[in-house]
DNA sequence: GCCAACGTTGGC
DNA sequence: GCCAACGTTGGC
């Protein structure tokens, strides 16, 4: 059983659409590092936040498990899409989607900005400089951290 | 919109 | 295989 933390865009994709779809792939991940923990280490059971990313309060909004474990990304092969990728083909994938499942939203949305006020979280990927992986394990005792959290008031 | 910190690409 | 140039991510 491994906990992740799992970006998006909510401006692209929030934690209010994976609520209305209840279950949806993970499309889109076009980084390697990312695309091996969906692929190599990501099963069925495992528990991810649901990080908004690149928007104006970025943070944790909700949980979401994972339904289906990887299997490759058909938007890869379709040109009309997005994250097209010409070297990625059905008889040789390059790139990994996994599928989730909507559980609960956060009793309160957990800023970014908050996390980094609690030294208990300082060695988290999420808050390592220069991070930019859009998938990323979390240790067990930072997620029981960060749900503690949730019956808290926010430090100022 | 800026820009630091990465990752990727491609010429050599 | 090196590495400069370029593209992307994502906080601010």
């Amino acid at each position: 059983m491994q906990y992740w933390l799992m970006k998006s865009e909510p401006d692209v994709y929030g934690f209010d659409d994976l609520k209305k779809e209840k279950t949806d792939h993970w499309d889109g991940i076009r980084n390697y590092q990312a695309r091996n923990f969906m692929r190599d280490q990501m099963v069925k059971g495992d528990l991810a936040f649901f990080y908004h990313s690149n928007c104006e309060d970025p943070g944790i909004a909700g949980i979401m498990k994972i339904r289906k474990s990887a299997y490759p990304d058909f938007t890869a092969f379709d040109p009309n899409e997005k994250y097209y990728d010409p070297k990625s083909d059905a008889s040789n994938p390059r790139w990994y989607m996994v599928d989730v499942q909507y559980v609960r939203r956060l009793k309160r949305f957990i800023s970014l900005r908050e996390l980094k006020q609690h030294k208990q979280l300082q060695n988290m990927r999420l808050l390592q400089r220069g991070n930019r992986l859009s998938i990323l394990p979390i240790q067990k005792k930072e997620w029981d951290y960060i749900l503690k959290l949730e019956n808290q008031a926010p430090k100022k």
